[in-house]
DNA sequence: CCAGACGTTGTT
DNA sequence: GTCTGG
DNA sequence: CCAGACGTTGTT
DNA sequence: GTCTGG
């Protein structure tokens, strides 16, 4: 018998999930600066620093209850609180433009949202495969738009998770892809945190705002595509 | 009323 | 939990 | 998102 | 191709 699979001789990979993959690499100063932007009450000393954040893996994330602003950490991929069993597909992404419609996402949406620290996110080009790394102009921190739930297994277990908003693409991502994830202008961070803001109406208008931040985009290394390279080098740019 | 689903992406 | 379909 | 597996029987 | 795991 060869050791040949159907999949090596029919191949043909789809492209799938939008935001996939993001960098959450946040060193002191940006922790610090962090703090006191986002007016964290609560926070760790230090975070892990994941330079190739892939579905599943714990992030960390700011989330307020009541007025206290803390620093949460979440498994990515939205587990409903009612959920039975996890999902077999990580629900990874969320669409902003139908979110209240969706079941799995509207409390959340309503109670529980959330912003996502990170240094940028990982997009790969549909005609090569090449991967690029998108981020702010500068070196600021993104905040990625989120809704968080917390689930209790059968077996007791607790798992606290989140899931990224998405919106259809800028002109700046256009080219790349169709969607990309939902980033707040900064002013309206406030409402976006704030528990107590539950107007379905005046929530679902945040997510059509158009986002003024500057963003820039390079190739960086196919070290990447493997969520187990997580290291500096998944950051850095390669000639084109 | 109960039963059953509950998600995203892109391509064809 | 919450919504839709029968 | 990409990577990697993808199967069965019974015997050693 | 489809599914699971990170």
């Amino acid at each position: 018998m060869p050791k040949k699979w159907l999949s090596e001789i029919l191949s043909i990979n789809k492209e799938k999930w939008m935001c996939g993959r993001f960098a959450q690499v946040i060193k002191y100063q940006d922790l610090k600066k962090m703090t006191e932007e986002l007016k964290i009450k609560e926070s760790s000393e230090q975070l892990e620093l994941n330079y190739n954040v892939a579905p599943t893996n714990i992030v960390a994330a700011v989330v307020a209850k009541d007025d206290w602003r803390y620093m949460g950490f979440f498994r990515w991929g939205l587990i409903p609180s009612w959920s039975k069993k996890i999902p077999e597909q990580a629900l990874i992404n969320v669409r902003s433009e139908s979110i209240l419609e969706k079941p799995s996402f509207k409390t959340s949406f309503l109670r529980r949202r959330c912003l996502i620290p990170a240094n940028g996110f990982y997009e790969w080009r549909k005609t090569d495969k090449q991967p690029f790394f998108i981020k702010a102009k500068g070196d600021n921190l993104l905040y990625l738009a989120g809704i968080y739930d917390a689930w209790y297994g059968p077996d007791g277990s607790y798992i606290p998770s989140l899931g990224i908003i998405t919106t259809s693409a800028n002109d700046f991502i256009q080219p790349l892809h169709e969607r990309m994830p939902l980033l707040l202008n900064p002013s309206l961070y406030d409402t976006w945190l704030n528990p107590a803001a539950q107007n379905p109406q005046e929530l679902q208008l945040l997510l059509t705002v158009p986002s003024e931040i500057e963003l820039e985009m390079y190739p960086v290394s196919r070290r990447v595509n493997k969520p187990e390279n997580n290291d500096a080098d998944c950051l850095k740019p390669i000639a084109h």
